[in-house]
DNA sequence: TGCCTGATCGGCT
DNA sequence: GCCGATCAGGCAC
């Protein structure tokens, strides 16, 4: 189990996403760890990308996304929060999507947060993931790259099969770029 | 203060 | 595949 650092997050998106698809996020919580290998991501650009918050410009909601790499940038977007991981340097507001997560430890936790028992309705979507893990915006902007951190993405040296790559999804403006990338025939990727 | 929008989800057809 | 729920953030007034 091997923390990734800060070298890791400070890179261009298109390159980090794809290295996060088999890497393991955990939240360690007061019941226990809740944790899934991470199976579908995407990329989120600075420059003339319409689809980023970045586009428009700060403010107060996606203050966390101008901050370091290896932080946090959560948001609320309908009645869901979404979890990206900063990418690259301040000043240059990029990120990846968590999108979608293989259950690993605490799957009862993850039942009851989800009220749902079938296993692929756990994590199988940006929305869905947060509630299992129960991230909130009370970890919006915290540093993933600490030991000591509340919420980890560590490399359990699971070697991954292929990747796809797509076009992103959910969105309205610049559908069309291939930012989103899965792991081949993963039962947990998003529809 | 009020109106509009959205990187979603779940239920229904 | 389509649609409604439901709410925080952003912006105009």
């Amino acid at each position: 189990m091997k923390l990734l650092g800060y070298e890791f997050y400070n890179r261009n998106p298109l390159e980090v996403a794809p290295d996060l698809l088999g890497k393991v996020l955990i939240h360690r919580t007061r019941e226990g760890e809740i944790s899934g290998r991470i199976v579908e991501v995407e990329a989120y650009l600075a420059d003339k990308d319409e689809a980023s918050h970045a586009f428009k410009g700060q403010t107060p909601r996606n203050k966390s996304l101008f901050g370091e790499a290896g932080h946090t940038y959560i948001y609320s977007i309908h009645n869901h929060y979404c979890l990206d991981v900063v990418t690259q340097g301040i000043g240059i507001p990029t990120s990846v999507l968590i999108r979608a997560l293989e259950p690993l430890e605490g799957i009862e936790i993850m039942k009851k947060l989800r009220s749902r028992d079938k296993l692929v309705e756990l994590t199988s979507g940006p929305g869905k993931l947060t509630q299992a893990l129960n991230i909130t915006k009370r970890l919006d902007g915290i540093n993933l790259v600490s030991e000591k951190s509340e919420l980890l993405i560590v490399d359990d040296q699971y070697k991954i099969e292929d990747i796809v790559t797509s076009g992103r999804i959910g969105i309205s403006k610049a559908k069309e770029a291939e930012y989103r990338f899965f792991i081949k025939n993963n039962l947990f990727v998003s529809r």
